[in-house]
DNA sequence: TACATATGATCAT
DNA sequence: TGATCCTATGTAA
């Protein structure tokens, strides 16, 4: 389930219970062995998320210039996953690619598109490609504005784009969309400012609500008739996305859908006008 | 047992 | 644009 949101939650919790603390590092399933063995014994610093990248910060070993200390990075891709466990945790799964053991709490990781150490320079080099974190504190909305509006490719597809902003997946760029009144096929460069600007709340407030609840849920409960967002059915968490062929659950228009940016994407016809 | 599916991204053409 | 990679799960056969 990873979008934006996911990683940082993620990052907040593994800090929570793994930050501070000599781990044990390896790879059941063999493919992460010698990186695992580098970190094997040391300190987990922290864990920082930016956009749907993780980074794990290590104490230097010994007699190692902290500087040149290599960060392990990880990208779960669409099928990657954690797993966590408190106490006694079962056997690794064949896949299980990295596994942390600390005091209290073991993660299994599994299906990640990237396990790596990189170095600092390596990390800059990785960040220097993506765009402003809706989740970190300080992002500067303008660049993804800048970068929108030299665009021609639809604003469904941009949004999909890390270069252009980070986090967004593609539940997120349906659901915002459709949130904003924004036809996923309108050029991202017709993006007025102030339709930006509304855009750009949307998404910081979901991708938030989204990180503490560790759910995506944009549907207003009134809409779907509950006082409040943690009563939402799961059936019933979302405007458009994977709703084709369904009524609007604002005007009961049916639910459209297409290929955008190489995904699929869903929007109501009238609440989302070209 | 096989297949379809999934909230991602990269590389080749 | 299409092929490819990564894993787990649910449903069909």
């Amino acid at each position: 389930m990873p979008e934006g949101h996911t990683i940082h939650r993620l990052a907040r919790l593994q800090r929570a219970s793994l930050a501070g603390q000599a781990l044990s590092v390896d790879s059941p399933q063999g493919r992460f062995v010698q990186g695992a063995a580098e970190l094997d014994g040391r300190v987990l610093t922290t864990v920082q998320a930016y956009g749907k990248h993780l980074f794990y910060r290590w104490g230097a070993p010994r007699g190692a210039p902290a500087d040149e200390t290599e960060v392990l990075h990880v990208h779960l891709g669409l099928f990657g996953r954690f797993r966590s466990f408190t106490g006694e945790a079962p056997p690794p799964t064949a896949g299980t690619r990295l596994r942390l053991v600390g005091d209290d709490v073991t993660v299994h990781l599994a299906g990640a598109t990237t396990v790596e150490l990189v170095t600092p320079p390596g990390e800059e080099a990785l960040r220097a490609r993506l765009g402003p974190d809706p989740l970190s504190r300080g992002a500067r909305p303008e660049e993804a504005r800048a970068a929108l509006s030299r665009r021609r490719s639809p604003i469904g597809a941009a949004l999909l784009d890390q270069r252009v902003l980070v986090g967004i997946g593609n539940v997120y760029r349906a659901e915002v969309l459709f949130l904003a009144g924004l036809h996923p096929d309108r050029p991202a460069r017709d993006v007025t400012d102030a339709e930006f600007a509304v855009l750009w709340d949307l998404i910081v407030r979901q991708l938030r609500a989204g990180e503490r609840s560790g759910r995506i849920v944009t549907v207003d409960p009134a809409d779907v008739g509950v006082r409040s967002r943690s009563r939402v059915p799961s059936s019933e968490r979302v405007y458009v996305y994977r709703r084709a062929g369904l009524p609007c659950r604002r005007c009961a228009t049916t639910i459209t859908s297409w290929a955008s940016g190489g995904r699929t994407i869903s929007a109501c016809p009238t609440c989302q006008p070209r």
